[in-house]
DNA sequence: CAGTGGTCTAGACCACAGG
DNA sequence: CTGTGGTCTAGACCACTGA
């Protein structure tokens, strides 16, 4: 029965690795603390820098660990818990202080965006791009698609774009009726633009939320979120938060 | 795709390749199709296997591409939508034939998981395993976690563990009242035993679905599921399916 | 068996933060 | 300026698949 055995396919060293730092966060370093830098780190344990670096890669993208260029590897607090789709049938913005609208553009949007609205394939929308923050970190950024004829009143707006043509759309968008919305979680990677919005660099993991707003029998508004998947945890629900934190790998070896 | 050209932009090879690569998935190939192997992909690119490697796995992660050892590397089809937290107010299992339970023992789960249950620490509960597919591929595994109080009648059941016994356990538990339930996000890996099940190596991403079951003004039952981040689309709501497929990587370079 | 992706090495240089 | 993490190279060998 339980036996420990060597293993005669030894897991792969980076994995070793992972746990062995893994465990040594819980126990010898508190949150904010600097690790030794990578090449001390390689040396210290007696492999490659790049394998190292693999290890340390799997647990930033678990969220333990947080590593600036030209600063160093610093010891991740737990991440934040952010609602997604509480408050169910509210327009975005309703009760809004997270979401800080950036600016707003009457364009065509991509093909599968229009073809949700349900308007032509060239035919201009709203675009709203919006920024979230907690504890004044930046966590997501967000594109917000709105049919025209769902804020048919927006005659007396002069600004042609800009922070106040964007707060005078959602202004004029919750007047509506929201009659449900559904959302989807998948992972993407940040673009080069959403990554200079969420202070990381390109193909940054990132947790894209894509929810439609249903209105009138029919899509109102289209927005897709993307989130730091290093820091976010995206709670759904009919109330509080979900405050288990088992930690992000599931079972280890 | 034959083209040989990087120009030296600030921007990495690496991503650069990636949108080469990404653009030539669209224009070029059909989703099942194999591409030409590392090596030459590397060599036409005239890049180190390691950078191309780099984009290769950027792809992977984003769902367009499924690598696996000794076969090669093909055009992953559209992420499945799976739907997470519709049917609210509903017991694990009430009809369900996705998930398919594999387990049932009873034992004292990890801290974190007993407090959220308000049990005690060395507290035995059942902890159900099941795993989950669709189109005959796993897409996911978890562990259900129910306090012995939330299933008081589990007299008739002499199994003391395996399927049977799991089927019990989740009978026993849909005769109580379920008042809510609410869910949280977030990314991590696959530890060793979730790979295997997952048919991935160890470190695979996932999307970790926290999720705690409220009966009798208590958590009745918490479960953590483990879904393949590569293949899966997360989908929450009052309805059907989000369709959008507006791509995983949000606005490119 | 040959061919694939997965792991690992030991270097190098670059981009950035901070004193 | 020094020190950090980020990128990149050109190899090597291993683990696995399928013929």
């Amino acid at each position: 029965m339980g036996t420990t055995q060597l293993e005669p396919v030894p897991e792969p060293k980076y994995w070793h690795l992972r746990n062995l730092l893994g465990q040594a966060l819980d126990t010898e370093f508190s949150v904010g603390e600097v690790l030794p830098n990578e090449r001390d780190l390689a040396a210290r344990f007696g492999v490659a820098r790049a394998t190292l670096r693999q290890a340390l890669e799997q647990l930033e993208l678990e969220g333990r660990l947080q590593r600036r260029r030209g600063v160093g590897t610093t010891v991740a607090p737990p991440r934040v818990g952010v609602a997604v789709g509480t408050r169910r049938h509210d327009w975005p913005g309703t009760a809004d202080d997270v979401w800080q609208p950036a600016d707003c553009v009457l364009a065509a949007p991509p093909a599968a965006v229009a073809d949700a609205l349900g308007t032509g394939r060239d035919e201009p929308v709203h675009t709203v791009r919006r920024s979230r923050g907690t504890h004044g970190l930046p966590v997501a950024a967000e594109l917000l698609y709105i049919a025209p004829s769902s804020v048919p009143d927006l005659t007396a707006i002069d600004a042609p774009s800009g922070a106040a043509r964007a707060r005078a759309v959602l202004r004029e968008l919750q007047r509506g009726e929201l009659e449900g919305q559904e959302s989807a979680v998948e992972l993407g990677s940040a673009g080069a633009e959403d990554a200079k919005e969420l202070d990381r660099l390109p193909g940054a993991p990132v947790l894209v939320v894509t929810t439609r707003y249903l209105a009138g029998g029919r899509t109102a508004a289209l927005s897709v979120a993307t989130y730091r998947a290093d820091t976010c945890r995206l709670t759904f629900g009919d109330s509080g938060d979900v405050e288990i934190h088992h930690g992000p790998q599931t079972r280890a070896s």
